[in-house]
DNA sequence: CTCATTTCTTACACCTTGCCAAAGTTAATC
DNA sequence: GATTAACTTTGGCAAGGTGTAAGAAATGAG
């Protein structure tokens, strides 16, 4: 799976790895159905070694959700989000992750349909929703945001209200000024903002 | 597919579309992974049967959307819209909403990541959403809500805010009470309720 | 009752997932 | 640099799913 113990895998087995995501990002975007030979043939590679590394279809498709989870904490964590009115930060910080799910609409789609490991999930979705987390309860503390809804379910709908927003604007229903205004409104009233 | 030009189709013809519908429903809920043919068993019919009604695996699972969708629309006219603060009413319809939903949660899942025939998709999509366009005007009118957002994006955004407060629910993270509580609050500010 | 429609049976071609074993290659280690 | 273990490839197999087809049997409509 993604890390056995500890062991020190060989370097052409870890290059393998990375160019069968690398090739099935792209790929499943274009083509969510996608088989697994497809996805072996564009990384170069045979059947049997993207097996090799992924006991199933599912769990290659669970590592994909992981490498694009890690790409959107990546640039969420450029944003600095302890500085400035922490409705700001919420603002870049829902920028960054929907700029890396909105490269990859049609995956994210398939990706969000996938059977949930209970305590896998956990993870990733507290590596996301954490820092928005973070950023929410700063704005409570600081007398910002209105303390009267518990933070989970803020953090909860600031997530779906930041991919409604994406959705509108992909979907053309909103132009992209028009999405991020209506995002911030949103969010400044249901947060309670000032 | 549901109503190729108008000609009238046997009884048994009628009788064999429903019987495959009505064992689909409940059985891609419990399997979202189901084969045709288990569904056409389920049903008491060959999986020929099942081709004949619908050309393929993807046309049948967007006719049981239809039906879910139909069944919630239901339930949506069944709750009167137009008596009332505009606020009660739009909550009375997401909560029928949501009911019929919350019915069949793993199939709902599943259905979400249809691929999206353009126009079709449109029709449903206003159907549900019209309903709740409607109300949504209503507050506007009366002043009962903010008008300073676009009206589709309200919609929008009040449907996704319905979903993630159910999903909340059904995860356990929040009891049915505490959901219904955030939605509400959580609606009115979104709204610009007075 | 007759006929057209619908269903059932049987069958086929094709694709995908998963698995296995043996033979080749490549990188790590001494 | 040679040895050894890890990794990849080649080739193949079984199970199961989708979609299509043709003829026989059943069933509803007129």
């Amino acid at each position: 799976m993604s890390s056995p113990p500890g062991r020190t895998r060989r370097a052409d087995a870890r290059r393998s790895r990375a160019l069968i995501l690398d090739a099935a990002i792209p790929l499943l975007n274009a083509r969510p159905e996608a088989s697994v030979d497809a996805i072996a043939t564009a990384a170069g590679v045979t059947r049997q070694t993207v097996y090799a590394h992924f006991p199933s279809r599912q769990q290659l498709l669970a590592a994909v959700l992981d490498r694009l989870t890690e790409e959107a904490l990546g640039e969420m964590d450029a944003a600095d989000l302890d500085t400035g009115p922490a409705a700001d930060a919420l603002l870049r910080l829902i920028d960054a992750g929907a700029r890396t799910a909105g490269r990859y609409p049609a995956l994210m789609q398939k990706l969000s349909a996938l059977p949930v490991p209970p305590g896998e999930d956990q993870a990733r979705h507290t590596a996301v929703a954490d820092r928005l987390k973070r950023v929410i309860e700063r704005g409570l503390r600081t007398g910002e945001f209105d303390d009267r809804l518990p933070v989970d379910w803020l953090v909860a709908a600031t997530i779906t209200l930041g991919h409604a927003a994406s959705e509108e604007r992909t979907a053309g229903r909103l132009s992209a000024a028009e999405a991020d205004e209506a995002l911030r409104v949103s969010l400044l009233r249901l947060l309670g903002a000032k």
